[in-house]
DNA sequence: TTCCGCTGGTTTGAATAGTGAACCAGCGGA
DNA sequence: TCCGCTGGTTCACTATTCAAACCAGCGGAA
């Protein structure tokens, strides 16, 4: 393991729960050595990435992150026009929406947008990494992915849910099967009690998925037609979306994804 | 220097107007070795601080500073995140330095900071809530926000100064087309007689004028070159300040606030 | 007060990483 | 075919990391 890679670790060790550690707090948690892990947050502080509070030592995440942040939402095409379409989609949903990709088996957020105001939301911790099989984008992602792919999924302990053990194969695949048919994902209470969501794939230039977008709502706004309207929202700008990112949607998911009077109409 | 320093250095490589990067373009920039820069990248790379395009195979930012600097803005205050650029704003103008957020047309006090010993000062109240026709800050966000604001504000008595009535539309337009043209906007002895101030707006992520930062200082210190100096401080600082709060300046505005000389020289 | 256990931070020689010149393969143009 | 560029890799040499001991400061308990 690199230097650089043990340093940039240290910033994954903040979290919303977590937003402030110490030396000590960084140790405990790494198990590395004290004087390197120190080195090594003086480093990242003195790069901007983490800051020092001057009164009790501890360390948090720094002004460079945002700032390089800024620079990549400027000028990084994809989050440019993946921005907008997902504006538009929360704002028609009324829920917050957000489209993640896959790295190993690790669904991390690309953007995700919030543009309504009920009082009653969802607050999703969209940078928790969550297990694939605890969510409806993991299993969006997997249904539309080649056959092996689950097998190796299966084989991670990561990815299964919280304190349940390895899914059932033969169940899994079944649900995966009904996935396919259905053009979308759906979870309800599955990771956290109350809340629901649903979730489609997005495709690269060479049509294989690589990430998702999901809407994610609690479950006390709606029963079997909410889920409907929102994975309607979805199929509908499946299409754009997976464009966005300049990929291609196979044409067997866009016909799934395409009301039947649309295609005849188009 | 330490490994971890050049690397996140390389990430400074990345601006607006280069948001992507090759490896010889790096190794270039930096005057370092190829393969320490190579190896420097794939790190970051694997950290999601940077991604690669497939076909290029050019740099560009990652996805985990997205993450990270969604983190730091949920976790961390705003005013923590303000502190030191005010702090150092103070102690560099030698005068009171405030950053006030818009609340419908409130100004409230976000952070103030009045780091010297000068013996006369402006002694602030910050919890004044002053009407936003009578404040440099009140103007600096009008001039910078769309123009149906205006319409919206002059129709509510709160904003007027105090005694006054509403103020004159064509005026008012006159002088906020100044602003614009100036990149700041300033006060003298309106609110309060002996008190002038100059202030620049703060802009969200989305560039929309969101709070502002105003500098004020007794009218007995100076004229026309403390207001200039005073408010070139202001500019200059301008983007650390909405960066630091997460936001975006918009170009032209930025172009304003970067003198010529400097421009040239970046 | 004195002791204790904690905190953040620094120093030491032995082990282990990172470094950089030279190298390779691939590509597009002359 | 050659050239100059690209991204990427190899292997002697060297700088960094490791582990342990150390320091100073703080807050609570005896």
């Amino acid at each position: 393991m690199s230097t650089i890679a043990k340093a940039l670790g240290l910033l994954d060790l903040f979290s919303d729960t977590r937003p402030r550690l110490g030396l000590s707090d960084v140790q405990r948690l790494t198990g590395r050595d004290k004087a390197t892990v120190h080195r090594h947050l003086v480093a990242l502080e003195r790069a901007g990435f983490l800051e020092q509070d001057a009164r009790t030592r501890a360390y948090r995440l720094g002004p460079a992150l945002t700032r390089l942040a800024g620079m990549r939402a400027r000028t990084v095409p994809e989050v440019e026009m993946v921005r907008t379409i997902i504006d538009t989609l929360s704002r028609a949903a009324g829920e917050l929406v957000h489209i993640s990709r896959l790295q190993g088996f690790d669904l991390v957020d690309v953007y995700h947008a919030e543009l309504h105001d009920h009082p009653v939301r969802v607050s999703f911790d969209a940078y928790g990494l969550p297990p694939l099989f605890a969510t409806s984008s993991g299993k969006a992602y997997l249904a539309f992915s080649p056959g092996g792919l689950v097998d190796l999924a299966l084989a991670d302990p990561r990815t299964w849910l919280p304190g349940a053990g390895a899914p059932d194969k033969a169940d899994l695949l079944a649900d995966l099967q009904a996935i396919v048919r259905r053009g979308y994902a759906r979870n309800r209470d599955a990771l956290r009690l109350g809340v629901s969501s649903v979730a489609i794939p997005v495709f690269d230039a060479a049509s294989r998925a690589v990430a998702t977008c999901s809407i994610a709502y609690p479950s006390s706004r709606g029963g079997v037609e909410a889920e409907a309207r929102l994975a309607g929202l979805l199929m509908a700008h499946g299409r754009d979306i997976t464009e966005a990112m300049g990929g291609t949607v196979p044409a067997d998911v866009q016909a799934i994804w395409t009301p039947s009077r649309e295609r005849a109409a188009s």
